[in-house]
DNA sequence: CCATATACGACTGAACAGGTCCTATTTTGG
DNA sequence: CCAAAATAGGACCTGTTCAGTCGTATATGG
């Protein structure tokens, strides 16, 4: 299988929807979860990771929220997915947990071919900003 | 996580090793189960799949084994991995399983820029052919 | 002070992946 | 004819991951 996770899907969704908002308005993650249908806790959650990676900021008690930091036109949609992972997606056990993960690093001969895969799906999630997913 | 599976990555092996052999040589899944120390059971069921698209042909009995049935520039890599998963690779939930299964599906924002990356993937795994991986 | 909102970790159940085991069946060489 | 070598294919086990839930603490506007 090779599939984004419903927290990056999930993430994408809500941050796109304050990213429909003015800049600087505040968003609830009631308000999101209610608008998507998603499970309040799992927005919740997620937004909190993207304002720890400080991709929002979050305003704490009543009336409070989260808010962008800057232009969707700047913000590639791998540094979401980064924010909500704690890393790139990679389609190989060896490029993100290094050569000893994998028992037939040694003698692996698909390695150099999905190198080229990956950097493909890397370029194409490093060009996509956020405003071109609303 | 974006990953492929281990069978995937066993079979791309196992599928290359046979393509480095002249054509029609027949290949035993333990030889290839020593020569990349991968467990034979995993090898054997895998090339066991292929066997069943039609990539490769078996011969069963003493002195059997597998060997291919074309050309390795003529063999695709997404053939190779939907032979042994039973589908291509999809990052969403909605592309493999239709509308219904995800409740999102009406209002969600993420899916015509998810299905541009979707056809960069499956474009650099139909692209790339057996021999370029040996 | 209290209703509303974020923060954060613990927990659960289901699904999946990787791996093992067991039993057929086919085929060849002696 | 028979034993060994090999594919065919399913059942099973086990650890991990994933989606989702819960509980509790903290901050803050009015
Ligand atoms: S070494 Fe080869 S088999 Fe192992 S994880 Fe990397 S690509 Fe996959
Ligand atoms: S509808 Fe949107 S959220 Fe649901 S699987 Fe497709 S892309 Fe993912």
């Amino acid at each position: 299988m090779v599939r984004l996770s419903k927290k990056v899907e999930y993430g994408l969704i809500a941050i796109g929807h304050i990213a429909t908002k003015p800049t600087g308005e505040i968003v609830t993650a009631k308000e999101i979860a209610d608008a998507y249908k998603i499970p309040y806790e799992l927005v919740a959650k997620v937004l909190q990771k993207l304002t720890k990676s400080g991709l929002i900021v979050s305003h704490q008690g009543v009336r409070g929220g989260y808010a962008l930091t800057r232009n969707p036109g700047d913000i590639p949609v791998s540094m979401i997915i980064n924010a909500i992972e704690g890393m790139q997606p990679v389609i190989a056990q060896c490029m993100s947990d290094g050569p000893e993960s994998c028992t037939v690093f040694t003698v692996c001969t698909i390695k150099s071919p999905l190198i080229k895969v990956q950097a493909n799906i890397e370029r194409a999630f490093s060009t996509m900003m956020l405003s071109e997913i609303v």
